[in-house]
Order: C-alpha cells, then structure tokens, then sequence
DNA sequence: AAGGGAATTCAACGAGCGTAGAATTCAACA
DNA sequence: TGTTGAATTCTACGCTCGTTGAATTCCCTT
C-alpha cells in the first residue's frame, strides 16, 4: 500500500556505505520470527515488511540461518539483566516473586518483547532454535540461579535451576504463545504474587 | 530400507474395504506430527512412513487440516481420565503430586505417547492447532480442575486452574520438547514429589 | 565530471509442498 | 467368469520457498 517511503533517510550519522536497510531487515526479521517462529517466517515476508528486495536480505545476511542468528545476537545479553534484578530485590517482597515480576517486565519491555518472542516460538518450531534456546536456558538462567538456590549439592542446585525454569517457561509459553485466557489477561503484579511462592520454593525451599 | 512389508494384512478381521492402510496413514501422521509439528509434517513424508502413496492420504482424508483433526481424535478424551486420576488419589500423596504423576504416566503411556507430544509440538507451531489445545485445556483440565480447586469464587477458580496450566505446560515443554537435562532425565516421582506442592498450592493454597 | 564500490533490484532456477484427476490394481461377489 | 466399487498409484498443476548471479542504481571520493 503506502509506497514505503524509500529513500527517507537523511542524516542519521551513518557511516559510508550504511542506509539503514540492514537495522530495518533485523527489526522486520524479529517481528516476523516473533510471529511465525523460524520455520514459518519467510525471507520474502521479511523483506517486503522492511520495503526490500529479498535479495538485498541474502546479500547482506547469506542465509535465513544466518539472519536468525543476527537478530537474535544482541538481545540475547540479559544474564547480566538477570544477575542484576537477582541483587536489586527489594525488601517487601520474596526473591521468587522479585524474578516473576522483573522477568515479565524485562520480557514485555520495547527492548526484548520481539526478540524474546521470537526466540520463543522459534524455539518451539525448529530444532536449531530449541538449542540456542536450552543452551541460552543453561548458561544466562541455570547459572546464575543456582548461585542463589540453597544448598552446596551442586546437583541439587541445577535441578533447583531447571524447576525454576520449567515454571518460568510454562509462563511464557501460556502468556504469548497460547495466550490462555486468565494467564494472558492478568497483570505483571497478580502473576508475581501468584507465582512467586512457587519459586522461592523452587529456589530455597524442600523439594521432594 | 525394509519394503515395508507391502500387502502383510491377512485375516485380521476387516470389514469388506478395509486394508490397514488408514490405521496406518493415522499412526505415521501422529509420529510426524509429533516429531517436526503441523507445519513441518508433510504429507508425503507422511505417506512415506506410512508405505503408501501421498495421493492415497489425500484420498482418505481429503486435506491436511482433516487429516491432523483425524489424527488427533480418538486419543484426545481424557478429560474422563482426568477426573478420575483426581478421584483415584492415593491416601500417601497429595492431590497435587498425584495430579503430576498421572500426567507423565499417561503422556508417556503407549497409548497417549504419540498423540500428546504431536498436539503439543501443533500447537507451538500452528495458530489453528494452538486454538485446539486451548479449547481441550478449557474443556477438559481447567473445569474439573477447578471443580476441586478452593473456594466458592469462580473467578478465583479459574484462575487458580490457569496456573495448573501454566506449570504443567512447562513441565511438558521442558521435558519433551526443549528436553532441558535435569528436567528430562528426572523419574516421573522426583518430579512428582518436587512440583506436587506447588500444585497443591495452586488449587487450594493462599496464592496473592 | 568521472570513477568505483556499495547498495539494491531483476529475473530466474530448482526444490518441495498440497492438491487434483485420470488411470490402474485389487478383492469380493453375482 | 465378469462386473463393480474400493483401494491405490501415476502424473502433473500451481504455488511458495531459499537462493543465485547479473544488471542497475546510488552516493561518496577524487
């Protein structure tokens, strides 16, 4: 419809050869992964969404793998998010209900929502995905987890580690994939008070 | 590799078309589905695993839509077996623990194997697969689940199921899907023991 | 003004998909 | 045995996909 604006840059303080197309495939990219998951998005969707050819997004990324991985490589910096909101907790409220409610923001914020969602459904569609994701699960979220579980077991602690991340994954995957009902429509505050018990115990607390 | 056999029926006791081949055509599309997902199950890798023409499911089922609807029929009442799983609980563990146990004995029975992980891979993949789970989800775990869980309010109480939901949805995830390690390789008791409480919590505890 | 390198588009290939209809085999029955 | 209807296969259409290489446009530098 709207003929796509080209050539609307103007002076951005790019370097010499940039045009902004590049950023703008990358955005489109995490919209559409975000929505279709790696398998279902398309390049040719991709492209027509940043008002480009396909080939300029071959010509600059080489391949659909290769753009997956560039749009999710910046984002995908958040262990120090996690390690910083494990700290910042503050006094009224448990650890477990502080990490709901920082992970749910952090998820739903302008930053993360479409990379996170897109890594998300990604990783449910195709096996590639599924393992940047459980390796990106292993080293941001069972480590420094299980620096704060209890106990000096160290098999313990990861298995503390994965409890916690089975419920936080179970809380994604309801709120944005399937969207079921009460889940999506609760407030960020409702579902941290809910949750959050569940994961101090996880955390700290006796499991079987 | 092994010509599958071609022509191996004998005296099974059809009724007069009857050749098997159906039955099979249903088997193999389960395992796909359940293997690669709606949109990543093809039907001639279908026909393929089922040693028989694509033209021939097309036949049979008329379109890919019938055929996943088809596939996913017979197994998808346990809502029966879910009521009863909650009636049938054991004085030694609670409602909860019970609840997690009988959940993993009957996704990874013989039975529901096949079905549950190809309508749980659908339903991450699919918009129209993910609209099946959440009507079976409503239908068939959220009503008897609030049937039992605490109060007279029905709000809560649909909320309360919602997080039954939420966890035992992360727990399938995690342990068939992502296979995230101490998840997947844990027994069916120690996640049992381990996740129970938090059920339990969920149905009848304090929760926000 | 000219040159050159980056950005971008054009047109097309080859593969895989779901689907369709005609043709063929098969098995039961008259 | 011949017929009939179901089961099954063959062939192919139309579509979309990722990818490719050549052609073209753009813009900075000299």
């Amino acid at each position: 419809m709207t003929p796509p604006a080209r050539n609307a840059r103007s002076r951005t303080g790019r370097r010499s050869g940039d045009s902004g197309s590049k950023a703008a495939i990358l955005e489109a990219a995490r919209a559409q992964f975000a929505d279709y998951g790696y398998d279902g998005a398309t390049i040719r969707a991709i492209a027509a969404a940043a008002g480009v050819d396909p080939a300029l997004v071959h010509h600059f990324y080489g391949s659909k793998e290769r753009l997956f991985a560039a749009s999710m490589e910046l984002p995908i910096v958040p262990s120090e998010a996690i390690t910083a909101a494990l700290a910042r907790r503050e006094p009224g409220s448990s650890l477990g209900t502080h990490m709901v409610r920082s992970a749910l923001a952090l998820w739903e914020g302008a930053d993360m929502r479409d990379s996170f969602q897109a890594m998300l459904r990604s990783a449910l569609t195709s096996e590639q995905a599924a393992t940047t994701l459980r390796d990106f699960l292993t080293d941001a979220i069972l480590a420094p987890v299980s620096r704060v579980a209890a106990g000096p077991d160290p098999d313990g602690a990861s298995f503390r580690a994965s409890l916690v991340a089975v419920h936080m994954l179970g809380l994604a995957v309801s709120r944005y994939v399937l969207r079921i009902g009460p889940v999506a429509q609760a407030s960020q505050d409702e579902l941290a008070a809910a949750i959050g018990p569940a994961i101090d115990r996880y955390l700290t607390g006796d499991i079987g």
